[in-house]
RNA sequence: GCGGCUGUAGCUCAGCGGAUUAGAGCAUCGGUCUACGGAACCGAGGGUCGGGGGUUCGAAUCCCUCCAGCCGCACCA
């Protein structure tokens, strides 16, 4: 089916193209009437017109009468009314569409790298976001029809991993391995490194197993492999329990890249963006200076003659737009980065080797803050682990069910809990502008009311009950939608919206265009539902009303479910 | 110093290409109420949109400037 938007904003080009070809309409929803379209003003001015007379050109010119009813307000804005036969018809529409009015893109593929924990390392708040913005975006993207390839950019390479491997070897293969696998990464880690700095016979080790490892030394690359892999599944864990689609398939660390970074030398060299500064092997990009005002390198190879990250990020848009044929990257990376990205971009496309058709973006995101306005740690100052987070919210999750829910079974209760406290956490990263920071503040995000993860499930769990205690086939087929009611023509028009929504959120990567608007449509709902008896209704109003509970549901499920975010039937 | 992001109601935040009366949630106060799940709904108070200029018929939104906060600015990613 076309959207709703879609046939409006059809309707209006036309008309607008008979006046100045290519003229936008400026439709948008509106609070004074369905929609409005407030490109006549503009248009007027361009052409050096009256704005009240524009809108009679374009009315002369506009053929909607069978969609909307349309009204000159104001200097010249067109309030667009939809009729009732056409809301109807949409209405009907979706609910035998299974995408909701939603339209797909076929044949293109993205590449969306997020999460990018480090090996040997826990995961921790400091990866929720790239975590949990990528995969929404990953989810949105699938379902408009692109083929996406996650990439997760783990940190699998450099200097640490000398000591890493040296304490691997002391610990003992199977100690290590048991260690690693309980996801006790951490303090691996920190038991690597405090023998890196008091004990200088395995600094020195750790320099040499360095070089072996660079050197390709086998028993030094399979005592790699163990970390990486352990660590690995490790992560597979910490997904499953955050409910986030990455599998190992997904993770090309930056080790990945390190067969291709003389290359990227070498053929920057060859273009002749390649300069000597300071030993190291670096290009200056147009527009970037430093803190004397002088050009701002991207070292691409260090004065050791080890490769930065930079060389790496090189070589992977090199891959990512040459074997993997990407028509978008996007880099769900924290926001102290973007000039970094903005650096590797510009070299990248100076090379030629990022054409200006392909779309690469950063998609930057701003710090999860404690109570005290600083970066989230914990009591004593460590970082937060996802899991431990996760663990806090589903017991206060489960806590809450005791009290309402004494007779759900306590298997039962331990799955809801988890799903509420995802929801909880999830959507409180996913509900504001990405760029800004936000307080991680447990008990706003894990209460059932206002605008929380929590509220839409159950929102989405009450209109479920509606169904089952319909008890009774019913068939959708034969509805018509009269609307008699403002809160049942609120709650339809919502419906129609939703994608605008999905639209708005992949234009702008910001998945908070969508749970905005799942949670206006949630409130569309509890009005309405407030104001409208479905069951007790007389026909035909009581199909008429289930349906709008139906499509209501589906959305908010569909909705939810592209932001990473389940919608259990009972709560 | 240069660059980026942020500054909207007591608190947390929306405000999408400039456009008709600045919205929501929480909190506060007042209602609805023997309930299709009250984990709800309805209503009220509360904002000179950080300050100041400018453009415009019209600016929270665009431009300039100042203030405050956070971040980045050569070999760690």
């Amino acid at each position: 089916m076309t959207s709703t938007y879609d046939v409006l904003l059809g309707r209006l080009r036309h008309a607008f193209d008979a006046i100045h070809v290519g003229a936008d309409p400026a439709l948008r929803a509106s609070d004074r009437s369905d929609y409005q379209a407030n490109g006549v003003m503009a248009l007027a001015k361009s052409e050096g017109v009256n704005p009240r007379e524009m809108a009679q050109k374009v009315l002369s010119h506009l053929d909607i009468g069978d969609v909307a009813e349309v009204e000159v307000a104001g200097p010249g804005f067109l309030n667009l009314t939809l009729t009732p036969s056409f809301l109807n018809s949409q209405l009907r529409s979706l609910l035998s569409d299974e995408r909701l009015g939603a339209a797909t893109v076929g044949g293109r593929t993205a590449v969306i790298d997020y999460s990018a924990p480090n090996v040997a390392k826990e995961m921790h708040v400091g990866h929720l976001r790239s975590t949990v913005i990528g995969d929404a975006l990953a989810r949105m993207y699938r379902f408009r029809g692109y083929h996406v390839i996650a990439r997760n950019h783990v940190g699998d390479w450099g200097t640490p991993f000398g000591m890493l491997i040296e304490h691997l070897i002391d610990v003992g293969e199977d100690e290590a391995i048991a260690s690693l696998s309980i996801g006790d990464l951490d303090s691996f880690y920190r038991d690597a490194r405090a023998k890196f700095d008091s004990d200088d016979v395995f600094k020195e080790r750790s320099r040499e197993r360095v070089v072996a490892l660079q050197g390709g030394d086998a028993e030094t690359r399979r005592l790699w492999r163990i970390l990486v892999d352990e660590s690995v599944a490790y992560f597979a864990e910490v997904y499953a329990a955050l409910d986030v689609t990455l599998t190992p398939a997904d993770v090309v660390g930056e080790s990945y890249y390190n067969d291709m970074l003389s290359d990227v030398v070498r053929d920057l060299d060859a273009a002749g963006l390649l300069v000597e500064s300071g030993r190291a092997l670096c290009v200056f990009p147009e527009g970037f200076t430093n803190r004397d005002g002088e050009p701002l390198p991207l070292i691409v190879q260090k004065r050791d003659e080890g490769f930065g990250y930079s060389a790496t990020d090189l070589a992977a848009v090199r891959d990512r737009v040459g074997n993997l044929h990407a028509d978008e990257i996007l880099y769900v990376v924290g926001a102290p980065q973007s000039q970094h990205f903005e650096m590797v971009f510009a070299v990248a496309r100076a090379a030629g080797w990022l054409p200006d058709t392909v779309r690469c973006e950063h998609v930057a995101f701003g710090n999860v803050l404690g109570p005290d306005r600083k970066m989230l740690k914990t009591r004593s100052g460590d970082t937060v682990k996802l899991i431990a987070l996760l663990d806090e919210a589903r017991s206060r999750a489960s806590s809450a069910l005791d009290v309402r829910t004494p007779q759900m079974d306590s298997h039962q209760r331990h799955t809801l809990a988890t799903q509420i406290a995802r929801a909880a956490i999830k959507y409180a990263d996913l509900s504001t502008d990405r760029q800004r920071d936000y307080v991680f503040d447990l008990d706003r995000m894990i209460t059932f009311e206002g605008d929380t993860g929590p509220y839409l499930q159950y929102a989405h769990a009450r209109l479920r009950s509606i169904f089952r205690r319909l008890n009774e086939p019913w068939d959708s087929a034969e509805v018509t939608f009269e609307l008699n009611d403002n809160a049942e023509r609120h709650l339809a028009l919502g419906l129609l919206h939703f994608p605008e929504a999905l639209d708005g959120a992949l234009a702008t990567l910001q998945p908070h265009r969508l749970s905005g608007y799942l949670f206006d449509l949630a409130q569309r709902f509890t009005t309405f539902y407030e104001a409208c008896p479905v069951l007790s209704a007389a026909e035909p109003t009581r199909s008429e009303r289930l349906a709008l509970c139906e499509l209501t549901a589906r959305t908010l499920s569909l909705g939810l479910s592209l932001l990473g975010i389940e919608a259990p039937d009972q709560m």
